[in-house]
DNA sequence: ATTCAACGCTTTTTT
DNA sequence: AGCGTTGAAT
């Protein structure tokens, strides 16, 4: 018999399978790191509209990241076809700002409101503590910022929020967040927390608002929910509306973002606040080998915690882990380097081989390691085309020609380019305007009436005035891609920037220059959209709409380019998938991270930030396909109290709690050769914070950021002694003629070698540096 | 007004 | 070690 093959049920397994049929109600998929997940999201949305005739407008799935969103949207379009373009798949933010184009009006927001992005909040926040006069002593820029943030995430407003007496620095965070959003409605702006928590206030305090978007959303679906803030949580809720079709998939051990403001207990409470709710666990892994699904079990199934869940393959073990011990950072970057040439030898593509580091700072080492030995990696960083300041002048001067009122984007572009008007001249302007209570541009039309300006500044100001006031007029009704074309140009951004005739000032037009063309691809794809069906709906400028993008989408779609190592924090590994990969800088005080600025928190702090930086590793560690390597060093530049100064570490716990045999027969015989006592089981406790019926494995009642053992009584300790050394030229002598790598030389061949191991001194004709003797430890076979 | 140099200061993760 | 900010010089 032949059963017609169904694209959406077929390649699902029976987990995923219950999740994606599922029904009506409240759903919680807990999905395991490469289990299937966005499958799982993706095939219940085809299943909902192809099979129970969902409308697709009515299914609202929202995401982290704009990667995981366009992936979504990418997979829905090859099932669904055209429909997938009707549903509503985005992130939150992008969602938020959707809202609020809707709803405008009822949020006291211009159609064409600009979003600040985090530069701008800092630029913002600066600016207010120079109009108060205020030093860092008490909070610095920053530290006001975080507050008002963390306000945010839990949707809290001005008023609702009561420092204590004594709370010096929360009372003047709150008099700054008041301030703050005075200049935000009047420049006309929203912060990127309020993409949030506005669409969530109205939602709550307009009953009539609030059935038309619960009503609107049949569905809702959460990628990723162990990331979400209790803000998010609560607009959730309340746009699944009493119908309570809410799909949320996540995974606990993988909650990465509690620094961020994500709450883990919205996962794991998730079923008590949602009775009913259908729990599905996704355990079978597609990824990666049974050896690194045991070590990663091993270190996350100690945290304190989580939801009880084991990841299977189908896979067999693979090949045991590999362990990199080296003296300091510039020697583990070299072992880094072999690693990576060694795993390209054996025809691994660069693409698939990954090195991950908690830091950034670890990346300079790895870099000079890798560019030494000719192997091309990327960055996969934060700073996207966006950031860079010529397009962020040319940004502002777009918001301000939508927003006149945005004294912090007139700030900015007032003499960019140099027109001559300095810093003085735009102190007596804001003196003026602050008076009067005019924006600066307003003060700029009436520029005649500001005192103590010279002609030539007055002059000057006429002149930026006009340009303000022109694009202003005109480029509401451009074209996105017209109306970046006329603030270049009018700006004489561009003009200015070639004058210069530097590289750099050359490279900045060219970006100018790539926004245009961004912008106009921005209208020819907006030009394939229909309509929206919605004939109230407030229609913002199309520049309104590019800029919207600008802010909410970095540059995180860019894809790594073929055949590059990918070198990435931790954090921005999430999601991805190597063959390889290599974590870095496995020590005590690095992963776990523990900066010294974290000391003096409180216990259960600690004990919650010790659990998040186990879960940081585990993700780490489950990136990989089919090789992993761990890496440390047994010294590291760090900062102390005068500057930049060696310590030395200690192997992280995590790395000894992956059983010995994982890394193969030889580390495990030479762990027992040592005869260290075996360590201790974990004693099982109930933790006072766990739910019943889990059990929870409490290590040690040290806090987990010291060194091990440092309490008496303690058995064990690390069973890997990570003074050996894996690498087999240890062992074997190099041979004249042996072809050889070094990091910084690069590729030699052997002449001669005196004695044996790694003090062993090698002579090697390199092909640049020409003959040169090096210790053996710093060679490689080619 | 603009530019350049020295100083001091901070160091995490980012939709 | 690098960065941004501040201060002085042109």
């Amino acid at each position: 018999m032949v059963r017609p093959v169904d694209p959406i049920l077929d390649p699902l397994n029976p987990a995923q399978r219950e999740a994606v049929l599922h029904g009506d109600g409240p759903l919680l998929v807990l999905a395991g790191a490469g289990s299937g997940k966005t499958r799982v999201i993706v095939h219940r949305i085809a299943h909902l509209v192809r099979d129970l005739g969902v409308m697709p407008w009515h299914v609202l799935a929202v995401t982290f990241t704009n990667k995981a969103a366009g992936e979504m949207r990418e997979r829905l379009e090859a099932i669904l076809g055209a429909l997938a373009r009707e549903l509503w798949v985005q992130t939150f933010h992008a969602f938020g700002a959707r809202f609020l184009r809707r709803e405008a009006a009822r949020a006291g927001l211009p159609p064409a409101f600009s979003i600040y992005d985090d530069a701008d909040q800092m630029a913002l926040m600066k600016r207010l503590f120079s109009e108060m006069k205020l030093e860092d002593d008490v909070l610095r820029p920053r530290d006001a910022l975080s507050r008002i943030d963390r306000w945010k995430n839990h949707a809290l407003r001005p008023d609702a929020v009561q420092p204590g007496e004594h709370d010096v620095e929360g009372q003047l965070a709150l008099e700054l967040w008041r301030r703050y959003e005075k200049a935000l409605r009047r420049a006309g702006a929203v912060d990127f927390g309020d993409l949030l928590t506005r669409p969530l206030q109205l939602l709550e305090s307009d009953e009539e608002l609030r059935r038309r978007w619960s009503s609107r959303f049949r569905h809702v679906l959460v990628d990723e929910f162990q990331d979400t803030n209790p803000a998010q949580y609560r607009l959730v809720k309340l746009l699944a509306g009493e119908r309570r079709n809410v799909c949320v998939v996540g995974d606990d051990d993988q909650a990465i973002y509690r620094w961020r403001g994500a709450d883990v207990s919205n996962i794991l409470g998730f079923d008590a606040d949602f009775p009913g709710t259908r729990v599905v666990k996704l355990e079978q892994n597609y990824r990666s080998t049974g050896n690194i699904l045991d070590a990663a079990h091993a270190v996350i199934s100690r945290a304190q915690r989580r939801r009880e869940k084991r990841l299977w393959t189908e896979r067999d073990r693979g090949a045991p882990l590999a362990l990199a011990v080296a003296q300091d950072e510039h020697e583990e970057a070299q072992r880094i380097a072999w690693a990576v040439s060694e795993e390209r030898r054996r025809g691994t593509l660069g693409d698939e081989i990954a090195v991950l580091y908690r830091v950034n700072a670890q990346s300079r080492p790895i870099e000079a390691a890798l560019r030494a030995a000719r192997i091309p990696y990327v960055i996969v960083r934060g700073t996207s085309f966006y950031e860079r300041a010529e397009v962020k002048d040319a940004a502002a001067y777009l918001r301000l020609a939508l927003n006149p009122g945005s004294d912090l984007d007139l700030s900015r572009v007032v003499n960019r380019p140099p027109r001559g008007i300095g810093e003085r001249t735009v102190e007596r302007l804001r003196a003026f305007a602050a008076e009067r209570g005019l924006s600066l541009f307003e003060a700029l039309g009436r520029r005649d009436e500001v005192p103590d300006l010279k002609a030539q500044a007055r002059k000057a100001l006429g002149a930026f005035h006009a340009v303000v006031a022109d694009l202003h007029a005109r480029v509401g009704g451009l074209d996105a891609g017209a109306a970046v074309q006329e603030a270049v140009t009018r700006s004489e951004l561009i003009l200015r920037l070639r004058a210069e005739g530097t590289d750099e000032a050359v490279e900045k037009a060219e970006n100018l220059l790539e926004l245009v063309a961004a912008a106009r691809e921005f209208d020819e794809a907006r030009a394939g959209e229909p309509p929206p069906r919605d004939p109230e709906e407030a229609r913002p400028p199309p520049l309104a709409r590019f800029l919207e993008q600008i802010a909410l989408l970095g540059e995180a779609d860019a894809p790594t380019p073929e055949g590059r190592v990918a070198l990435m924090t931790l954090h921005a590994a999430k999601g991805l998938e190597f063959e390889a990969v290599i974590i870095a800088g496995m020590e005590q005080g690095t992963l776990p991270h523990d900066p010294p600025w974290a000391q003096d928190e409180s216990p259960a702090e600690r004990a919650a930030r010790f659990d998040e930086e186990r879960r940081l590793c585990y993700v780490g560690m489950t990136r990989a396909k089919s090789r992993l390597t761990l890496s440390l060093a047994r010294r590291r530049m760090g900062f102390g109290e005068a500057g930049p100064q060696f310590r030395d570490t200690e192997p992280s716990r995590f790395l000894a709690e992956i059983p010995v045999e994982l890394f193969g027969e030889e580390v495990a015989r030479q762990a027992r050769a040592r005869s260290a006592p075996a360590p201790a089981p974990p004693r099982i406790r109930r933790h006072p914070g766990s739910l019943p019926g889990e059990p929870v494995i409490e290590l040690d009642s040290d806090d987990g950021f010291g060194p091990p053992g440092r309490r008496p009584g303690r058995a064990g300790g690390p069973s890997v002694d990570y003074s050996y050394d894996q690498r087999p030229e240890a062992a074997r002598p190099f041979a004249g003629g042996e072809r050889v790598l070094h990091a910084s030389l690069g590729e030699g061949v052997v002449r001669g070698c005196d004695g044996a191991g790694p003090d062993a001194k090698v002579t090697v004709a390199f092909h640049s540096a020409g003959e040169k003797r090096v210790l053996a430890r710093f060679l490689r076979r080619a």
